[in-house]
DNA sequence: CGCCAGGGGAGCT
DNA sequence: AGCTCCCCTGGC
């Protein structure tokens, strides 16, 4: 186990921001996170973070996972001082960051994720790793479950994920599998591409449209221009930027400001 | 029981 | 760009 003192990152804050839906609190206070194959535990203790894994480990994937080297002070020093809106927001989730996590994934959790609440969505994830992921051991002896692959669910029938608790979603996720799987959409490709690219070929996918797309740029590729626009940030629009969000002031990195706003929307106080 | 909303999308005009 | 329809759960 490695101790870091890092600004700017709240485990508590990353973990209710609905970007990752395999962060979660355990009983004795830690946090669990499961990315691909790999588990990870972490505490939090005042500003000092704990992760439970070697310095190696740390340095080679989950600073990059976390966006360690991101610097968020200076987003959060950008936003316009008469914005009070934002200013309130970004303080409140002064903490998160955006995750690097892995393609596939994204998009097959935000597939789930559309007309669907984040508990839900929770455990529609929790339930097709369970049914079709390989079972994993932490090093503590407890199991956990690995992302199902492309092809473990290209091979299904369409409804089959329906008993997963997907509903409708169900032939969204395996027809996209099987896009994958059969080389429609190289994955790989995507992850160099720009974001416009990458949204453009992310359209293709059945069930992806742009806020789910919008979401995997931001969530899986780093796209920090993405801002994907759900129903939350419609009525924040609507509240707080009639003329529009200043896109331009925060030219790329609108989506940490997307963030802030989804955060506070969902979690802040609701007088406002 | 009906109604509605939860981080939408497809298909059509 | 805007509209309709699609369609699954959970909460009230």
């Amino acid at each position: 186990m490695i101790k870091k003192t890092i600004g700017h990152f709240n485990l508590e804050q990353i973990c209710r921001s609905g970007q990752c839906f395999r962060m979660s609190q355990k009983e004795n206070g830690r946090y669990g996170v499961i990315a691909g194959k790999r588990y990870l535990e972490l505490e939090q203790q005042g500003k000092e973070c704990i992760f439970y894994c070697d310095e190696a480990e740390f340095e080679s994937f989950w600073k990059v996972y976390f966006d360690l080297d991101g610097d968020y002070p200076s987003y959060i020093e950008g936003i316009n001082s008469k914005d009070s809106y934002l200013m309130d927001a970004a303080a409140f989730g002064w903490g998160i960051r955006i995750l690097r996590q892995d393609l596939w994934e994204m998009i097959v959790s935000f597939l789930i994720s559309q007309q669907n609440n984040i508990v839900r969505i929770r455990r529609c994830i929790q339930n097709i790793c369970e049914s079709y992921g390989e079972e994993m051991k932490n090093s503590e002896g407890e199991t956990y479950y690995a992302f199902p692959t492309p092809e473990s669910l290209a091979s299904l029938e369409e409804d089959a994920l329906k008993e997963c608790n997907l509903g409708y979603r169900s032939k969204y996720v395996v027809r996209t599998a099987r896009s994958v799987t059969a080389g429609e959409v190289d994955l790989e490709k995507i992850s160099q591409m720009s974001y416009k690219e990458a949204k453009e070929e992310l359209l293709k996918l059945f069930g992806v449209g742009e806020k789910v797309a919008d979401c995997v740029c931001l969530f899986a590729l780093h796209h920090l221009e993405a801002f994907p626009i759900d129903t939350h940030i419609n009525q924040a629009m609507k509240r707080h930027y009639k003329k529009g969000f200043p896109n331009r002031r925060y030219k790329g990195y609108q989506g940490v400001m997307q963030q802030y706003i989804f955060y506070y929307e969902l979690f802040g106080n609701k007088q406002k």
